[in-house]
DNA sequence: ATGGTGGAGGGTCCA
């Protein structure tokens, strides 16, 4: 079973792209970010057509997050809880959601960017990021076989980016971010991708529009895939398509993705 | 310090 993340950067404008990713891979789940779509306007017939289920969570403008499935897909929760003075408790940034599918837990994740340090934003991914330890851990304690994928917007080492002094001032590599990301793996997630590539350099998922980032392969790696022990002994493989980034109005980011045994 | 690019949506905001 092959269970991927695509932050699309908009479902609309990615239709073309995403339709011909999922028909060259055909994974079994796939979890996507940054539709940057209201619900209502995401072109689900056309995620049908293409043999995908749709459970989507939706903003006007930015963020939206969804999970398409071969199988149907019953969904568990729409948006982060915890965050304090809104009325149910809910995020009012549609960056989380979570099913049950084809006998196992997935959440689709879209982390705060977090930019710029100091500030407000980055105050929020901390306190995003400490809600999101809160709810894993409760799915690691029900020993739930889970997988969380997404955009986490954090580069775990110095080696996940290009540059390190280029890198230096942003959030997604601040300690406090990789403290947080640690601080969550050390539930006992298994972070997918570096699992199965233990040692390799520009192991990327993200290549700025700027700057002539994808040419001189100037990445960075904050796409990941953690898994719960019974899913992690499942695990056979993790890749990069990083192919895709170098399509045509592709992406800013690479779908990544990993196979299980059934 | 700035600009470089791209998506959404009709302002700028976001990344």
């Amino acid at each position: 079973m092959r269970i991927a993340t695509f932050n699309v950067n908009g479902i609309k404008a990615r239709l073309p792209r995403l339709l011909e990713w999922l028909e060259e891979t055909k994974p079994d789940i796939a979890c996507l970010q940054e539709l940057k779509s209201v619900t209502e306007n995401v072109p689900v017939a056309d995620l049908q057509d293409a043999g995908y289920h749709a459970l989507v969570h939706g903003q006007k403008g930015f963020n939206g997050v969804a999970i398409l499935s071969r199988e149907p897909a019953e969904l568990v929760m729409a948006g982060l809880p915890g965050e304090d003075g809104l009325e149910d408790g809910k995020d009012d940034h549609a960056r989380y959601i979570e099913a049950d599918v084809s006998g196992l837990r997935v959440a689709s994740i879209y982390l705060p960017n977090g930019n710029p340090v100091p500030g407000a934003k980055f105050d929020y991914k901390l306190r995003w990021m400490d809600r999101l330890r809160e709810r894993v851990a409760h799915l690691w304690d029900a020993e739930v076989p889970t997988v969380l994928t997404g955009d986490f917007n954090v580069a775990p080492e110095p080696r996940d980016v290009f540059s390190v002094r280029a890198m230096a001032g942003d959030a997604l590599t601040q300690p406090e971010s990789r403290a947080a990301w640690r601080s969550i793996l050390s539930q006992g997630w298994l972070e997918a991708l570096r699992a199965v590539h233990p040692h390799d350099e520009e192991l990327y998922t993200f290549w700025d529009y700027q700057a002539g980032a994808w040419p001189r392969n100037a990445g960075i790696r904050i796409d990941h895939h953690l898994l719960s022990p019974t899913i992690a002994d499942r695990l056979l493989d993790a890749q990069v398509d990083k192919e895709y980034r170098g399509r045509e109005k592709a992406s800013d980011h690479a779908p990544v993705w990993i196979e299980i045994a059934d």
